[in-house]
DNA sequence: CAACGCGGGTGATTACAGTCACACAAGGTC
DNA sequence: GACCTTGTGTGACTGTAATCACCCGCGTTG
């Protein structure tokens, strides 16, 4: 059962009032998700938006070729699969859900009904529209640095929670992405990110804390790696 | 001078309602470009959404140490510079005029008015902005192709018209893009871009047709070069 | 006209990331 | 316990695209 105090829960429903919460939270339904999971597919005309509730996905493609390219990540509080709710058009990439997670699914139709009598929900979506595609010319610009371990470093600067990023000195990373589904949202092979974590790790800028957590023990330095003020 | 009816020449504003247009023309202005030129600029407030009539732009970012990094290409017809229009922030990055440009400019403040009274034109704007993020999309995807030589003809295929992408075997590309401006799309040298050409010329799949011209001797060819079905 | 900048063309060299081939540890499952 | 699978760690080798250094031709501008 999904009640309007759980959609209300996302800081992106948050600002709408409460009667269309009431409205929504029956049509919606919760699900889960086993790591590795797959929670959009592609090509279809998915229906419903994903509302990601705990864990981490990943907005993945495949070249002509075969080869997984990494998009996007979506974290705790955001969403995604909103591309077909205006051009009814069918979901372009797969999402993924890389570890557990909970999500919860509004269907397109009941969304669309209320855009229409509530202007209110257009913006915010919108708004949401834009953020997607800001953060993708962002990591696109990423993949231009020539300075692969920059390239890793700023991407670990991403994934590091906006609270930590000024001040801390450390951080704490909950179920980071592999290797692997770095590199892929770097062009880059598996291996050549582990050997940049290993040039990390020595330099005792991070640290593995189990197979679950990620430390961030010298976050200023991360930062000024990502910034490319320091070479690794 | 403006008119509703230069207005309704775009594709996207098309199915908008006459009023609207003869409400939006006197506010808006036309400007001219010269190749080179700057025309929108990163990181400010732009306060208009430019309309591109006659040329070809490119959103362009750099890259911390420098790089110039291609992110799109503006086709006659479509628009750019509308993220602010949502969440009211800063332009991300640069458009440049790839050769000299017929733009029209819309005040944002103008266009939020009228999506208040007018809900179509939100959708409109809506669904340019999931065909961008479909193209950014298709564009990351490009770039994770090892085939160097495929990544050049996927972009390449991607200029050709639509309506000679089938059936015809000549095409002609107008005002193509330097080997420079497709380098910084593709991640790639300015010279890695001009051997692929070479190439291509070579086996007559494409020929330089003066300075302003490319032609396509070959479209499937391209097609199946692009595809990955025949390797250069 | 000379001078210049820009776009394109080309060879030699080299750095460096991909690839392949392993090894190892941890967790799950039969 | 034996067995997988998954994620990571590492060395050796190699291919290939970047880089640098030139060249040319053309259009513009003084």
């Amino acid at each position: 059962m999904v009640t309007p105090e759980l959609l209300s829960t996302f800081p992106i429903l948050k600002s709408l009032p409460q009667e269309v919460l009431s409205q929504l939270a029956p049509l919606s339904a919760m699900r889960k998700f086993a790591r590795r999971g797959i929670v959009l597919n592609a090509g279809v005309r998915e229906e419903s938006l994903c509302f990601l509730f705990e864990g981490r996905l990943q907005g993945v493609d495949f070249t002509i070729d075969g080869r997984e390219v990494g998009l996007y990540f979506v974290e705790p509080g955001d969403f995604c699969g909103e591309l077909g709710l205006f051009d009814h058009g069918p979901q372009p990439e797969y999402v993924i859900a890389l570890t557990a997670a909970v999500t919860v699914f509004i269907p397109m139709e009941a969304l669309r009904e209320v855009m229409i009598k509530q202007p209110g929900i257009v913006r915010v979506i919108c708004e949401r529209l834009s953020a997607r595609l800001r953060q993708m010319t962002k990591q696109r610009s990423l993949l231009g640095l020539p300075n692969i371990s920059q390239r890793v470093c700023c991407q670990l600067w991403m994934l590091v929670p906006e609270e930590d990023k000024s001040g801390r000195t450390e951080s704490l990373i909950n179920n980071p992405p592999t290797h692997m589904e770095i590199a892929i949202m770097l062009n880059l092979s598996r291996e050549t990110v582990t050997r940049v974590f290993q040039n990390l790790q020595t330099r005792q800028i991070v640290k593995r804390d189990g197979a679950a957590c990620l430390l961030i023990s010298d976050v200023q330095t991360l930062r000024e790696l990502a910034e490319g003020k320091q070479e690794l």
